[in-house]
DNA sequence: GTATTTTGTCCGGTGGATATACAATATGGG
DNA sequence: CCCATATTGTATATCCACCGGACAAAATAC
C-alpha cells in the first residue's frame, strides 16, 4: 500500500503499460536465462504474443539477444535469450585506507582485469593517478568502444547526485568532488557511492541467479569504518541528507571507546578493523584516529593475520575475534529490532573467521532480537574474494539497464 | 531506481493506465480539494478530456462527488470536487496501559464521537465489552450502513496481515488473536496494528492538505513504551517479522537502567513515561515491570502531571524532563544517522513539554547527527489533543481507498 | 506418414491516452 | 444588445498496446 507522491507523479501514457511490461521482460530473462519467449510468456502470464513483440524490441534495443537452441521433450525447440552483459564493461573502482583496487568487469561483475595499487591521499594526485590506470587499463583490454562508465565507491558519506564526497574520515576527504573531475579527465560518465550502498545495488543487481533475492535486505560492510546499504522494497535507502545506513555511528555505550566521529561508544568503534586489531593489541592502537590508522597501516598487521592467528592456535587471537563476534552480534540484533529486514549480508574482513564467530553472532543475536521468528533472519556472508565493494561499484554503471520506471 | 520483484510481479494490462491514472487523480483531488477537473488536468498535465473522464468514474465509483460552482476571474465557472470522506465512518480503537479510546469518525479523521474507559486486561472480556461499546455506538449515531470498518491500535508489535497481538508488554497480551474475534461480534472488517505504525498511517493518508508531505518520515510515539512508524517512498515499513521500527529497543547503554524487554539501557528505558515519572521520583519506578506500571497507575500521577509541575517551578521535575529531552535528541540523532528521513514526527505525552525541551533536544541531535545538513532534520509535534493514534487507527480503514495500484 | 505437441508469428478486436474541435458559460466593451 | 475573448467541460477520430485466437514451423511418438 503505497502513498502516490501528489508533488511529483507520473502519468501513465499509452506507451506506460509497453515500458512496464517491457521492463519486467528483461528483468524475467535477467533472472532465469537462458529462458525461451514462450517461457517467459508462461511467467509473466501473457499470451506469446505479448512476450515475442517484447523480446524482439529488447533485441533491438541491444539489450538481449539470441543464443543457442535450447531442448524440449517433445515439439519445437526453444531459441534461448540472454541479457547482452558480457560485451557491456565497465570500470570499478574501491578506494580505501589500505590500498585502493580497480577493476574492468562485464555488466554482470565478471572480473576482467584487476590492479591494486597504494591509495594518494592528495585529491588532485590521486584523480591524476588515476585516471591514467583508467586509460592504460580501457586501452590494454581494447575496451575503448565498450566501457560505458566507470563506478567509484569510498567508505565514506557521498552525495550520490552531485558525485560529491561530503566526509570519508579514513581517508581524509572532506567535501571534495571526485565525479566531475574523474569524468573530466577520463571522457567517461561516472558515478560515485558509498562502499556499503554500493554493496547492496550489486546484491539486488549483480547477484547470480538468486530465485528468491529479498525486496528488503541489509548489507553490513566492516572494514575500517562499517557502513549498511539498506534496501527497502527494492529500493536503496540513500535519505534526505545521503547520511542513511551509517549504522557503525549508533551509540551503544557512553563510556565505551572513542570513534572517529569524535563520540564513544559507536558500534564502529567496537568492531572495525581497527578496534578488532586494538582489541587483540591492548592499549597500543585504541586511541582512534588517523594517525593510528597510519601506524596500524606501517605496521601491516591486518585482521585477516588476527584470523590466521586465532585459528593457529593464539588464545588471545581467538578471543579478540570471537569478543568481536558478539559485538557484531549485538548491532546486527539492533538492526533487525529496528529496520526487520527479509535477509543480512555481510562483508569485511572479519567474515573471513565466520566458521569461529559464527555461534557467538547467532547468541548475542538471539539475546536482543525481539520475537523467536526475528533471530532466524537469514544470514549470509560474502566472501572477500567476491570483491563485494567492487561489484557494487560495477553495478552504480550496469544497474540502470534493470531498473524498473517510474510509475504513478 | 526500484528493482522489480521477479517472483511476484504484476503485468500491465490495457486498463493498467486508467488504473493509475484514476488513483493519482484521486489523489490530487485529495490533497488539493476542492479542485475543477480544468485543474486536475493542468496539475496532471493531461487534457481535460482525460481529467473529464477520470472524474465521472470515481463519481461513478462514489469515491468523489461534486459540489459547489467556484469562481473564476473569466470565462465559464469550475464545478469543484471533493472527496468523499463526511459519509464515510469508521470505528478507531486505542488501547493503552492506562485507558482505552474509542472513537467514532470519517473518512477524513473528524471526530463524530469519543469514549474513554479503563482498558480490561482479560482479553475475553475485553472484547466482549469493547463489541458492546461499539454497537452502541454505532446505534447511537445512526452509522450502522455507513460504518465501513474497525481499526484497532495497540503499544506492541501486531502481525498485521492475521491481526494477531504477538507481544503488547504493558498489556500483558501474548500471541492473542483479536481481529477475527472482534470481526466476529461485530460483523465489520477489523485491522489490527501498532500504535506507531498506525499514526504514520495517518500522518502519511489523513494529515490536513499538508502541500509538501514526505515521502519518507518516521513517527516517533512515546507513551508507556516507545514505537516509530517508518515510511520510507511512500510505503510503511512492517518488516520480515512485523517488528521493524522497535527503535524502543536500541541498546544506548550496557549499565543503562532495565527495559521491560528484559535487557538493559534500552532507549524506551530512558524516555518511556515509566521512565520519566521514575527519573523525577528517584529509585521508587526504577524496577520496571507489570507491576511497577500498576502502582504507578494507581498513584495516577502522570507525565502530564510532571511537565505542569516542571511548568511552576518545581526545579526537580523541570530536571526530569530535561534529562528526558538530552535522551530523546540521543535517540533522534541514531534515527537520522540510521535511515535519515525526510522528517520525523513525535507524538506522546512528552510532547506536550515541546516549548521547554526543544533547545536541549536539538542540542543533543546536533551533537551526534553526522552531517551539518542532518542537524536541520524538520522536527514536527503532533499535538495530543489530536489523538494521533485513534486517527492511526481510523487510516486503517481509510488509507486503502487512496493506496497507489501495485504495479510492475 | 500422421497425429500430437510446442514454439513463435500474425491479425482483427478492444481499452485508453492524445489531439482537436466544439458547445456551454461568463466577462467586458461598444 | 451584440460580439470578441476566455475558460470549462464534452465529443470524436487517431494511435498505441494488450487480448484472443488462428496458423505455420519444428520436433517427437506411434
Amino acid at each position: 500500500m503505497r502513498k502516490i507522491n501528489t508533488c511529483d507523479f507520473r502519468v501513465a501514457t499509452r506507451s506506460t503499460s509497453r515500458e512496464i511490461n517491457s521492463l519486467i521482460a528483461l528483468n524475467v530473462i535477467h533472472e532465469h536465462q537462458p529462458i525461451s519467449r514462450a517461457d517467459i510468456a508462461r511467467r509473466m502470464k501473457v499470451t506469446r504474443g505479448v512476450a515475442s513483440t517484447l523480446v524482439n524490441e529488447l533485441i533491438g534495443q541491444g539489450l538481449i539477444y539470441e543464443g543457442a537452441t535450447g531442448d524440449a521433450a517433445r515439439g519445437r525447440k526453444p531459441t534461448f535469450l540472454h541479457v547482452r552483459t558480457r560485451d557491456r564493461l565497465v570500470v570499478s573502482i574501491d578506494v580505501r585506507f589500505s590500498r585502493s583496487y580497480i577493476m574492468l568487469s562485464d555488466f554482470a561483475g565478471r572480473q576482467i582485469a584487476l590492479e591494486i595499487f597504494d591509495t594518494i591521499f592528495d585529491i588532485g594526485d590521486f584523480i591524476k593517478d588515476l585516471s591514467d590506470r583508467i586509460r592504460r587499463l580501457v586501452k590494454v583490454h581494447n575496451a575503448e568502444s565498450r566501457c560505458e562508465g566507470i563506478g567509484l565507491v569510498v567508505p565514506g558519506m557521498v552525495d550520490y547526485r552531485t558525485g560529491r564526497i561530503l566526509n570519508a574520515p579514513t581517508l581524509g576527504w572532506r567535501g571534495v568532488d571526485v565525479r566531475d573531475k574523474l569524468a573530466a579527465s577520463t571522457g567517461l560518465p561516472v558515478y560515485v557511492e558509498n562502499a556499503a550502498k554500493a554493496c547492496a545495488l550489486s546484491q539486488m543487481w549483480l547477484s547470480n541467479n538468486n530465485p528468491a533475492s529479498p525486496q528488503s535486505f541489509a548489507c553490513i560492510n566492516v572494514s575500517d569504518g562499517v557502513g549498511v546499504g539498506l534496501v527497502v522494497n527494492g529500493e536503496l535507502l540513500r535519505g534526505r541528507d545521503h547520511i542513511a545506513g551509517e549504522f557503525g555511528h549508533m551509540p551503544l555505550n557512553p563510556n565505551g571507546p572513542r570513534c572517529m566521529c569524535g563520540n564513544n561508544g559507536c558500534w564502529e568503534a567496537y568492531i572495525s578493523n581497527l578496534a578488532i586489531l586494538s582489541r587483540y593489541f591492548g592499549a597500543n592502537l585504541s586511541k582512534r584516529s588517523p594517525k593510528c590508522l597510519k601506524e596500524a597501516k606501517r605496521s601491516s598487521f591486518t585482521v585477516l593475520d588476527l584470523v590466521a592467528r586465532a585459528r593457529s592456535g593464539d588464545s588471545k587471537a581467538l578471543a579478540a575475534v570471537l569478543a568481536t563476534g558478539q559485538f557484531l552480534g549485538l548491532g546486527i540484533a539492533t538492526i533487525i529490532n529496528l529496520v526487520n529486514p527479509d535477509c543480512i549480508y555481510l562483508a569485511g574482513e572479519i567474515t573471513t573467521a565466520w566458521d569461529l564467530i559464527e555461534d557467538t553472532v547467532r547468541e548475542a543475536i538471539a539475546e536482543r532480537a525481539l520475537t523467536e521468528s526475528a533471530t532466524r533472519t537469514p544470514l549470509r556472508v560474502t566472501s572477500t574474494q567476491e570483491y563485494p565493494r567492487l561489484r557494487g561499484a560495477a553495478a552504480l554503471i550496469a544497474a540502470p539497464t534493470f531498473a524498473a520506471p517510474r510509475v504513478a
